[in-house]
DNA sequence: CGTATCTTGTGAATGTTTTCACAAGGTGTT
DNA sequence: AACACCTTGTGAAAACATTCACAAGATACG
């Protein structure tokens, strides 16, 4: 399970270990240089993208110095500078081609969720088991037969998988997608998913959220 | 004379800060015994609950000893109990009033979630703008007329609002919200949002989740 | 040109979380 | 009862993440 000898080849400079929460503080970055951007600001200081984006100015620093030095002493970031590197360091300098498995509810808020096509995320294929669902037309899509997932998977070279399934589905058609060759899942089903290592899973669950903020109110009133 | 004791133990540490990615833990842990407890299983060990939930032993025995010794050594944890105990440290043992502010594809599917409504959060009330919405009937539910929001959550007491709006319009809905005295906000707009001291906030945003798996595929082809 | 004012980039300090390692307590077997 | 084995609970250590603090580079302006 845990093997503490493999950790001893640490890789060297290049892929210096980047956290989790400073991809997330990357990308929320992102975000505000678009807005910044839209609005035709030219620059921008750590302090204002630390005050929008709910951190320290240096924190947003460090952030940034992990991938180079990209402000001006005494200016900040020029923000259309920032946005085409932020861009390229987040991988978003190219487009990704995306399946989405299960058409339910929340597939359905993804289809129709136009931020997504807007950054490049397309969604290529959409796959249900419902036999009553397979055939109709989904946004720009029709829904495949699960049947054929792997097959297409492989075929249309789908970066990332979308799993919308029920929680007891789930680790079944994870298999099935990382033997595909996919190495990317963002999960929203209700449970815990094992993939091998090398793929990236993100889990959204708004069951373990919700808990969260039970226990929120619940310790605060003591 | 037991319970007195744990009484004061688990006050004490209430006062204490829990992480949030120990409270998250705490969460998946739950939905574990729920499982083990569903198939008749009468203890676990850290060790399974480390294994199945995607963590280690040590972890699981820290974060259940922020609260207490729930466990019995050489045995493990009671499965029941357990349950009980991590119910009532999250502030499960209780149902809570639930808002659905934002009527469109997000929020429908949060409706249909069956697990919602299980684990007791149940909703309450369903808002929308669009007059075209207002007055639908939604589940259970009637889509209410967002202008009557601030009257309604505080007449029905909302304890945590779901926040499934668009971005620009997440902030004015969130001041309201809070003003209204709700303190508690699951928000799904991708957007930072401020909110005072004390009212507890999470996020859900599946952009910044889809940019973490770009750069995760990107930065391993380097 | 000199001086006042910004704001970055970054080591060092501090704070937080995770992991380690093992004594202590419990069960089962002979 | 003695022994072999489990598994918890927890200080201490290690790893990781954030914040501090300040030198250094850049601008603006008299």
């Amino acid at each position: 399970m845990r093997d503490v000898a493999k950790k001893e080849r640490v890789a060297d400079e290049r892929s210096a270990k980047i956290s989790e929460s400073a991809v997330r503080r990357l990308s929320i970055y992102l975000r505000l240089l678009q807005e910044a951007d839209s609005l035709g600001q030219e620059t921008i200081s750590s302090e204002e993208l630390a005050e929008r984006g709910g951190t320290t100015a240096a924190q947003v620093r460090k952030d940034l110095s992990l991938f180079g030095s990209f402000g001006k002493r005494g200016l900040g970031y020029a923000v259309g500078e920032l946005l085409r590197e932020l861009r390229e360091i987040l991988g978003l300098d190219r487009s990704w081609r995306v399946a989405l498995v299960g058409a339910g509810k929340i597939g359905s808020a993804l289809i129709s969720y136009r931020n997504f096509q807007l950054r490049g995320f397309n969604i290529e294929a959409v796959f249900d088991t419902d036999p009553e669902k397979v055939g109709q037309s989904w946004g720009a899509d029709t829904i495949l037969n699960d049947a054929r997932m792997e097959l297409v998977l492989a075929e249309k070279e789908i970066d990332i998988v979308v799993l919308a399934v029920p929680a007891d589905a789930a680790q079944a058609v994870t298999d099935r997608v990382v033997s595909s060759g996919v190495s990317a899942i963002l999960n929203f089903a209700p449970v815990r998913l094992r993939v091998p290592e090398g793929v990236s899973l993100r889990n959204v669950d708004m069951v373990v959220e919700m808990e969260g903020l039970a226990f929120s109110l619940t310790s605060e009133l003591r």
